[in-house]
DNA sequence: ACGAGCATGTAAGAGGTTACATGATTAT
DNA sequence: ATAATCATGTAACCTCTTACATGCTCGT
């Protein structure tokens, strides 16, 4: 699904805990969030140099002669074009289309970004119960159709899943 | 994500049920599918197109004169594709990088297919356990850094809801 | 010396989105 | 009449995967 420019943010969002070459990202993105997101070197190289172009990041300068190790940082646009995504209200109507956005945004938040993270959680709350009354309505005309029965078992998977989310995210804005 | 011409198998499965136009195609995603998929008539037509030159689908000769409606049936060979991509089995490699391929084919299954039904659960199961077992170490490590506090909160996401699926499966394959 | 892992890329092609374009039919 | 919905497509562009290509460095 050719989202919104989902590994620009990605790598900017590394590369604000610290400097990285392409290789560490692609070693972080394999270890850290393997379970839900990846990219192969030859989107990595380059959207590296789109985002040098566009003066996201920047070349640090090597501290070793002659490496052919090119490490990045992030430049100051980077980093409020980084926050400002973070900060993009997730309504609804919006995550209905990019359904994963708000883990990946998730990711990139510690204890420390109550600020961010509250608001966040809290409208996601918010569209998990649009979803939860759409797909209890599903549920109930599915269940007298036996040839339907695969779909029936993803709505019932779907239901349990977001009745966990909710949880989760209860007990997590109550701890605050 | 380009993963192995999803739409192709979309189309052939809504088609097994019974012949249905570009529209009603659209229809039927937006209607059925809407939680966990969706395709533009951009994609559709043209795919439905491409169906037609490699024989996998028919043209269904017009009832009223003059209709602009296209009307499509699946053909014997398109009818043995589909069914044979069914029963690719899932391992764990396999899911690993094209997750919901297994919620995509339990769409198309009903109560009368448990031949192929019971061996996707199991293997399903299978993998699901392994992905358990990466994420219980992923959550001892994660929970030692404030910092990461997001990617706790989403290991525990993942982890409620693989329990979730695994409960679901369990349920359905006791039952049989 | 040699293999594993480090390191950076290009090319071709498939998959997917957004915008554009057109016209018929049906309900109000 | 006119707006909504039915109905089918094209074009430009971006994203993503797979395969290819090259060379260095470090441990054994």
């Amino acid at each position: 699904m050719a989202r919104t420019n989902t590994l620009q943010y990605m790598i900017l969002g590394l590369l604000t805990r610290q400097e990285m070459t392409g290789y560490d990202i692609k070693q972080t993105f394999d270890k850290e969030k393997a379970e839900f997101w990846s990219a192969p070197f030859s989107q990595i190289y380059p959207e590296l140099s789109r985002l040098l172009k566009k003066e996201l990041i920047e070349l640090v300068p090597d501290k070793v002669e002659n490496s052919r190790k090119k490490t990045y940082r992030i430049s100051s646009q980077g980093l409020k074009l980084f926050n400002d995504w973070l900060k993009i209200p997730l309504t609804p109507e919006i995550t209905k289309l990019n359904n994963d956005d708000f883990v990946l945004r998730l990711h990139f938040l510690g204890k420390e970004d109550q600020d961010i993270l509250q608001p966040l959680m809290i409208l996601r709350k918010k569209t998990i119960n649009v979803e939860l009354a759409q797909l209890e309505l599903e549920l109930v005309e599915v269940v007298q159709h036996p040839e339907q029965y695969g779909r029936e078992l993803i709505i019932k998977k779907e239901l349990a899943n977001k009745k966990a989310d909710l949880k989760i995210l209860n007990s997590a804005i109550k701890r605050n």
